[in-house]
DNA sequence: TTGAAAGCGCTAACAT
DNA sequence: ATGTTAGCGCTTTCAA
């Protein structure tokens, strides 16, 4: 392949054949040969065989930003999330993504670091793009993110939350109801001590509404967290085992810990396995989300399985459909596992 | 939100204020708009003030649809990646994302979901919007793909192996000799009834590489693997887990296994730990990638660590520089950890 | 069934 | 320093 013949400048005409070339080949109009491509309106059986024998010869790959800004629809879908490599997000992107391309959507995508001020200016650059639908996480956005996407003819799908005002759609989880959920679940199993460990609370805000749920049904109950936790950053399996290392260190006498997730809860189990500690017997241990990685441990993690796949799916669904704003609560599925 | 003022036909001209208008407002020439919009050519300060408020009056959002088209020049970058959820290839995304957004380039991705004739319809699609570069996993792809991405002006960047030609550029490492290297470790640690537990070794086309330096390694020490096992799908903990188990089963004198990755290694120390199989005394477990799952294992997993993020940052890095064409690959670090 | 022509909203000469 | 104008490659009336 010529180095010399590619260049970052790509797209130049000088890197593609036009329709209007393709319709020059063919003898017929360019109308024509759009028609058939698009496989709309009418042509005659004759006319499209021609079209086609002449898009194959010359190689025409159709331009689409022509196309967008011809037909001013466009059928790109700005997907601005905090992060990639949390399997959470890439769950519901995967679900996201199939009804889509069918439709012949394109996903774009841009990465926040759970910093709202990125991606406040990554939905300002999405929106020059023009995009069906922008997908967002959470509904924390700043107030200009907001006003930018109120302002848009586009659809705003706001996901994994539904504790909130939506801008438009929103599809999720109660996660003040999974915070309830879990504590529920563990004073319901007879524990009393029991502590909190998580990760940022404050970039991650569905992690701190389910602490938030947590700390009120523990309360409620006259049973109030016996210790708690937050470690900076993101949450992993790393921080998961020592964080619980240190917070048994200040705290003997847990016999239960809640974690922000599931990552965090198998660093736990982890810990407990090097420490000796019997695993519910002496503590239990309790995550959400419902990963894989839980239910293969040896002892299958106790935790709350959220719907990310449906997420996704559902998403897609509405945007496509042009369905009215709502918001859509899909639930979670309690998890009792072995290890609460 | 009035939801009736929203529709999927996205970005049709009621959606959107135009240079035009602006430049009406501001009581300028839309050039001298667009020239101070983009910080190019020149313009008095009085004029940039008036510009400004102007468009942020008006709440214009530039569109790029348009722009892209008039300067012939797009800052698309299109990923086809087999998968979103395996971190091997979110990794990479993640370390390619941060440099192309800084320069204003935007990622469009798609998921080929490991079949090469997907591959090559998401590739057709994403030429249809004119990327400055596509970005490809792996060596392996259809005579058209390879066609087409040869006849268009862009950059090609296929990631994660070295081992054949490549169409442009390509980053990784030689999945080969990282396979001969964990075999080697494997022998010099004194091993000498080595297995292999893997995945789909046709459609991961790299693990599949891996296999067979292993093998070579192994039958040049005369020393050639005593059981192997492929499983169907996708690796995960939980296949590696019950894959060890049926190993095992059928060759229950094994002293070392090598894995096709870190998943499956995890999921095979998982079954080690509640089979009460000592390792590495009765058993010794070798992965791949270094991801951090394995290394926050109470036993570190070894492991060779392969540098994702920098594959993604020097994808990003040639891209951007418009270096010739080259196969640039990166090495990797054998991690020795404790389970070998 | 088909073609001609007028844009879509911007950029990039080219004038001034 | 700024405005005018001709496209970029396609879609979409509107006639024929």
């Amino acid at each position: 392949m010529a180095r010399d013949q590619r260049s970052t400048e790509a797209g130049r005409s000088g890197g593609g054949v036009t329709l209007a070339e393709v319709a020059a080949a063919a003898g017929v109009g360019e109308s024509t040969v759009s028609r058939v491509l698009r496989r709309h309106g009418s042509y005659s059986g004759r006319t499209r065989d021609r079209v086609i024998e002449a898009v194959e010869r010359l190689g025409y790959v159709p331009n689409r930003i022509a196309g967008t800004l011809a037909s001013t629809a466009s059928r790109l879908v700005a997907m601005v999330i905090p992060s990639v490599t949390n399997i959470v997000f890439t769950d519901v992107l995967n679900g996201i993504g199939g009804p889509l391309e069918e439709r012949g959507y394109q996903a774009v995508f841009a990465v926040t670091d759970y910093d709202p001020r990125r991606e406040e200016s990554l939905v300002a650059a999405m929106l020059a793009w023009r995009p069906a639908a922008v997908i967002l996480a959470g509904l924390e956005h700043t107030e200009a993110t907001r006003r930018m996407l109120g302002a848009q003819a586009c659809r705003v799908v706001e996901l994994l939350d539904t504790d909130g005002p939506a801008i438009d759609l929103a599809i999720g989880i109660s996660n003040r109801a999974a915070g309830r959920a879990g504590a529920g679940y563990l004073l319901g199993r007879g524990y009393r001590r029991i502590g909190y460990l998580g990760h940022d609370p404050f970039r991650d805000r569905r992690a701190g509404k389910r602490l938030e749920g947590f700390r009120a049904a523990l309360a409620e109950a006259g049973r109030p967290p016996a210790a708690e936790m937050v470690l900076e950053g993101a949450s992993s399996v790393a921080r998961g085992r020592e964080g619980l290392a240190r917070l048994l260190a200040g705290a003997p006498g847990l016999d239960a810990v809640y974690f922000s997730n599931d990552d965090m809860a198998v660093g736990g189990w982890f810990h407990c396995l090097e420490a000796g500690i019997a695993v519910p017997g002496r503590l239990a241990l309790f995550g959400h989300n419902g990963l894989d990685i839980g239910a293969a441990l040896p002892q299958p993690l106790a935790t709350l399985r959220t719907p990310r796949d449906a997420m996704g799916r559902e998403a897609a669904r509405l945007v496509l459909e042009d369905a009215p704003a709502q918001v859509l609560d899909l639930g979670f599925e309690l998890i009792p596992g072995a290890t609460a």
